[in-house]
This record gives structure tokens, C-alpha cells and sequence, in this order.
RNA sequence: CGGGGUGUAGCGCAGCCAGGUUAGCGCGCGUGCUUUGGGAGCACGAGGCCGGCGGUUCGAAUCCGCCCACCCCGACCA
């Protein structure tokens, strides 16, 4: 392949709408253009490298035992409407209308037209389980395409399938998703986090995601740093770290505090932290409202909230509707003599001594309260978000909070669509019975983003071999040189009789043009073709990753060039 | 969807507030000569419905209105 302008065409400026590292350098090394928000051309190399990472699911997916189909991208609605999730998706999906006047949409997920599909094959208990992938175009019509091929609108995603007979043979496909999913990371050279999620409009109860520490993440994730627990931060739990408590008092004591409100302005009047803060936070659910007391340093969780009231048909106060509920005071609101109002307290609120709270008048908080004694915390529930040095449920290591791209997320569906499309088969004992299903998804085009990301520098991508578009790219100093054209061509037959295929860079440029986009470009091995081949018959072989360049005998290239390959990143 | 911002050559930008002949700059592109191991030099040149529509005006890239697109923050989504 040769390094035209149209086959990789480099910017030597940053593109305006490029915020993050891979979304820049994906565009300033020719290997996409943005066509529309969220919406992508990929170029020569950029399709090749998506084609690499697409290649280790592939492969990953049938070493799992999966089988790979093709379903449509073009959905009728009708499945959608059986499942319920044409009226679920809302705006997100894209809709569109034949010439009839029938509706569609453009899949987002296809969890509706496989189960119909394995459905029509009327399966016996005998021909269970099958487990069936794609990697399929999917489109998302997103509130905020970002990021570039981080949240697309159109994107490519591998999705898997799997039914059962029952629980215990879901659990076994799972586990093998599981590990696969975490082999597909490891041969893209991504360090990949498997936390614990929260299922969303998909449906089902237990689910994993996949995530990889990164300060772009859009995700927040808790993890520990001493045992694999991990869990989206939505549903995290965690043992407080005991840092909650002030200056004890024999009885709490009045302060004015005219107009202090938040609690770092609370904290700071009065020479303190939030770690002696309360935090109220007023909710309205059912008509009622709901003080949710939390340490002064912790946010409400509110999808912790939501499990608490038993409902997530609840929002903060709004100002307006503070009228309507006397009991509490804005900004002042304590847990000290507060009645007529739900109270929703967290658990490290409990046994808490030497508290600063609101004093349920205006203008005046409490401190040195003591719970026990001037107020009863109870029932307490965990409501509130781990912060950093919160401890382990599981083994008492110390949390570590992240945000992380989610690269995968899999999960335990049971029912919910094989009952809603008719999905059953045919048991042991002659009965039909639903299917229990398991679907799996990775998105291989943010995977592409990921790897950029993890791995570049000031002067571009630093492809790790699994996944770099090609393996090699030959600069040739001087392609008007007859010897140094020569030697190109040789190397590059040579290196395509071992089924290799390289990028040459034959361009009539300066020396400097050609190296600095050999980096932008980032294949793992540069050969440089120039000046030593004349005096010493060598020619430079460098490494993009670790920056190491050494001569080597040109004659001798094509297996320096093998060993270096097998030993780079 | 709420708030903010930006649309001028392939890319990055200036000009707009204070309307006035031919709309500039850098990069890139073409031609010629020189140069050839880390984004070369000189010379000449091509390339613009100034996002769109409408309005104000003798005159609009510039002022006003509507629309569209893109970006950021939030909400949303998983």
C-alpha cells in the first residue's frame, strides 16, 4: 500500500471539533473523516484497523463456542412493538417509513430479531443452548454524539445471543462470554475492568460491564485496588471509611449562620471540613417529601434512592413546591425535631457524633449533634456514592473510584424476550417453556477509539501490533535514488511472500514530513530507506512504541523486521 | 431538550463590534529551479454562492429575523 494523499491523507492541524486524543488523531492520520455528527467515513487504514479489531472477536467469539450470522440492519417494526421497546426507545432509535407508509427502524440492538429467528427453528430441549453473534452496523440516534468514535450515532458493535434450557446452562454460557470478552481485551492490548452494572432498558438482572480506566471515561466506576471487585458506580456498595464525625458537644448548640447554605459554605463559617457536614437533600415521591440525609461529602445516589423508596417516580424539590411542604426549611433542613416528613438516612450517618446540621429555621444550623441521642437514624440505608477511601464489601482493600470507557456489557436477560416474541422450547418432559437468554455486546468501533487512546504520544497513535492496520511502514528518503527505490521494492515482495502487507511512503517530500507522519500514523515498525543504504548497506528499522532504532544489514531486514514484530508491544 | 459558542478556500484562522472599490493570513495544493535523515528555500499560480433564506440600506461577510449545521456544558441514554 502506498502512501498517497488519498490513501492517507494527514492533517498537520488539529481538527476544531477533535476534544480528545483518538478523536484528533483517528483524523490527523487519515484514517477517517466525519461525514455528520456522531457519523463516520473510514479510510483505508482506519478500515483495516477496525477490520484487525473486528478479527480478535471474531475469533474470540468462536473459540466461545458462538456462531456468527447476519442479521439486517433494516428492522420492521412489528417484532419491536411485540417486545414493547418501539414505545421504550423513544428518540434514540431511528426511525424511518418504507414506501407503504410501514414503519422501521434502524437496529440499535437486534435482542428482537434473533429471538424471533431462533424461535421459527422451534427448538427441542436437544438443541440447546446455541449461542449466535454478529458484528453489525448499529445505529443510535444519541442526545450527544461525543467523542468521536467513542459515542457514535452509527457505530459498529459485535452482539451475541445465547438460549438455554435453564439457569444453570445460562450461567455457563455467561461465564464463558465473560472470559472471552476479557481475552478479546487482553489481545487488544487494552487493561480492561469488569464491573458490576445496572441493565437499563435491555432488561434482565445481573449484568457486567467492561471498562477501561480512562479520565475521557463517560462512566464512573468503583473498583477495588486489592480484589477484583468492581461495580458501575449506580450500584456500587461499600463499607464507609469512618470519616464522618466532628467536635463532640454534651448537647447540640444553636449558630447562626445567616444565608450559609451549602455545606462547603456551612464548613467553612465554622472552621470545620464536610467530613462534621450532614447533607440534606429534598425530594418530592408521591406527593411526599423525602429529606434523604447524607455525610456532608457524599453525594445522594438516586438510583440507590430509587431502590430505597421502592419506585423511581420521584425528583428533587423544586422550588415552587416548597410551599407545600412546611415541615422543611430550604437549605436549613436537620434531622434534629424534624416531623411531618420522610426521613431517609445513610448508613454512615449511624452512630455518628459531633454533626453540624440544619436547625429546621432559617438562617441556623446545629452543632455537636450526636445521632442516638439527639435523633434516631433509623431505618438506615446506603444512599449515598463511595468516595475515595471507602473500604471493600467484599475483602476490606480500599475502593478506588475511575472513570472508564465501557468497552462491553453483558447480560443475564432471562425471559423478557423470549416470552414477549414466543420463544419456547420443547422440554424434557414434552412441555414448551420459554427460552432463557443471555445477549452480549462489545463495540468494536469504540474499542478502535480506546486502543488510540490508551496507546499514543505528542507525535501520534503507537498502534500495539494485534491491531495495528499494517505492521510496517518503509520511508524511502529518496525515492528518486534508483538503489533506495530498489531496495523498497525488494523488501516489499519479500515481506508479501510471508503474507505481510506494508505501507511505503515513496512520496517525493522532505525527510521530516515523512517521519513525522510515519509516527502520526503509528505502525509498530518504521524502516527508514535513506542515505546508509549507499555508504554502509543498512537501513534504520525503529520501533514506534518504545522509540528503539538500530541499523540493520538490508539484507538481513526481513527477519529483523520478523523478531522485532514478535517482540513489540 | 435547556444553556453557551462557532459557521469565511481542503485544514487552521483573521476581518464583523464602528457596512464602503478587487475578502486576507498560515498550512496544504499546482508549475519551475534549488534542497534531501526529523514538518526545506525562492518565484509564479490555482482555489471562496463569506452555512442557507429573507429583510434593512445607495451599498451587507459585517446590521436585523428565521432556518440549518457543527462544537462545548447539562439533562438524557447504556
Amino acid at each position: 500500500m502506498r502512501f498517497s494523499r488519498v490513501t492517507v491523507p494527514t492533517l498537520k492541524e488539529k481538527p476544531a471539533e477533535a476534544q480528545i486524543p483518538s478523536h484528533e488523531l483517528l483524523l490527523r492520520a487519515g484514517m477517517m473523516r466525519a461525514v455528520a455528527a456522531g457519523i463516520y467515513t473510514m479510510l483505508p487504514l482506519g478500515a483495516l484497523a477496525l477490520q484487525r479489531v473486528e478479527d480478535i472477536v471474531r475469533r474470540e467469539m468462536n473459540a466461545a463456542g458462538a456462531l456468527e450470522v447476519v442479521l439486517p440492519t433494516l428492522h420492521p417494526a412489528d417484532p419491536w412493538m411485540k417486545s414493547g421497546r418501539w414505545h421504550q426507545y423513544g428518540p434514540e432509535m431511528m426511525r424511518l417509513g418504507d414506501r407503504q407508509g410501514r414503519d422501521f427502524c434502524l437496529g440499535p440492538t437486534a435482542e428482537e430479531l434473533i429471538t424471533e429467528a431462533v424461535a421459527k427453528t422451534a427448538p427441542s430441549y436437544r438443541d440447546l443452548p446455541v449461542n449466535l453473534y454478529q458484528i453489525q452496523t448499529k445505529f443510535r440516534d444519541e442526545t450527544r454524539p461525543r467523542f468521536g468514535l467513542i459515542r457514535g450515532r452509527e457505530f459498529r458493535m459485535k452482539d451475541a445471543y445465547s438460549f438455554h434450557v435453564d439457569e444453570g446452562d445460562l450461567d455457563r454460557t455467561y461465564d464463558r462470554m465473560r472470559q472471552a470478552y476479557s481475552s478479546v481485551a487482553r489481545g487488544c492490548s487494552l487493561p480492561v475492568r469488569v464491573v458490576e452494572a445496572v441493565t437499563g432498558l435491555i432488561g434482565g438482572d445481573v449484568s457486567h460491564e467492561f471498562m477501561v480506566v480512562s479520565g475521557i471515561g463517560e462512566d464512573v466506576l468503583v473498583y477495588c485496588g486489592d480484589c477484583d471487585y468492581g461495580a458501575d458506580a449506580e450500584l456500587e456498595s461499600h463499607s464507609p471509611g469512618g470519616m464522618f464525625g466532628g467536635t463532640e458537644a454534651a448537647a447540640p448548640q444553636e449558630v447562626h449562620t445567616p444565608g450559609l447554605v451549602s455545606v462547603e459554605e456551612v464548613a467553612s463559617f465554622l472552621g470545620t471540613g464536610p467530613a462534621s457536614v450532614t447533607k440534606c437533600v429534598l425530594y418530592v415521591a408521591g406527593g411526599e417529601a423525602v429529606a434523604v440525609f447524607v455525610p456532608g461529602y457524599r453525594e445522594v445516589s438516586e438510583t440507590k434512592l430509587a431502590r430505597v423508596l421502592g419506585t423511581d417516580e420521584f425528583h428533587p424539590m423544586r422550588e415552587d413546591e416548597r410551599e407545600k411542604f412546611p415541615a422543611v426549611t430550604a437549605g436549613y433542613t436537620g434531622p434534629v425535631g424534624l416531623e411531618g416528613v420522610r426521613t431517609v438516612f445513610d448508613l454512615e450517618i449511624a452512630g455518628a457524633r459531633g454533626l453540624i446540621c440544619g436547625a429546621n429555621r432559617p438562617d441556623y444550623h446545629l452543632g455537636g449533634v450526636e445521632e442516638g441521642r439527639d435523633f434516631a437514624a433509623e431505618p438506615a440505608f446506603d444512599v449515598a456514592t463511595a468516595v475515595q477511601g471507602d473500604a471493600c464489601v467484599r475483602c476490606g482493600g480500599e475502593l478506588r473510584i475511575a472513570r472508564g470507557i465501557e468497552i462491553g456489557h453483558i447480560f443475564k436477560l432471562g425471559v423478557k424476550y423470549s416470552e414477549a416474541m414466543g420463544a419456547s422450547f420443547t422440554d424434557r418432559d414434552g412441555k414448551d417453556k420459554p427460552m432463557i437468554m443471555g445477549t452480549y455486546g462489545i463495540g468494536t468501533s469504540r474499542i478502535l477509539a480506546t486502543v488510540v487512546e490508551q496507546h499514543h504520544d505528542d507525535g501520534g497513535i503507537k498502534w500495539p501490533v494485534s491491531v495495528a492496520p499494517l505492521p510496517v511502514e518503509v520511508l524511502v528518503i529518496s525515492p528518486g535514488r534508483r538503489e533506495q527505490a530498489e531496495a523498497a521494492e525488494r523488501l516489499t515482495r519479500a515481506l508479501a511472500g510471508r503474507g505481510m502487507e506494508i505501507l511505503v511512503d515513496d512520496r517525493e517530500a522532505s525527510p521530516g514530513v515523512k517521519f513525522n507522519d510515519a509516527d502520526l500514523v503509528g505502525l509498530p515498525l518504521q524502516v527508514v530507506i535513506g542515505k546508509k543504504l549507499d555508504s554502509d548497506g543498512t537501513v534504520d528499522l525503529k520501533v514506534r512504541y518504545t522509540g528503539e532504532r538500530r541499523a540493520v544489514r538490508v539484507e538481513l531486514a526481513v527477519e529483523e523486521i520478523e523478531r522485532a514484530l514478535e517482540e513489540a508491544p
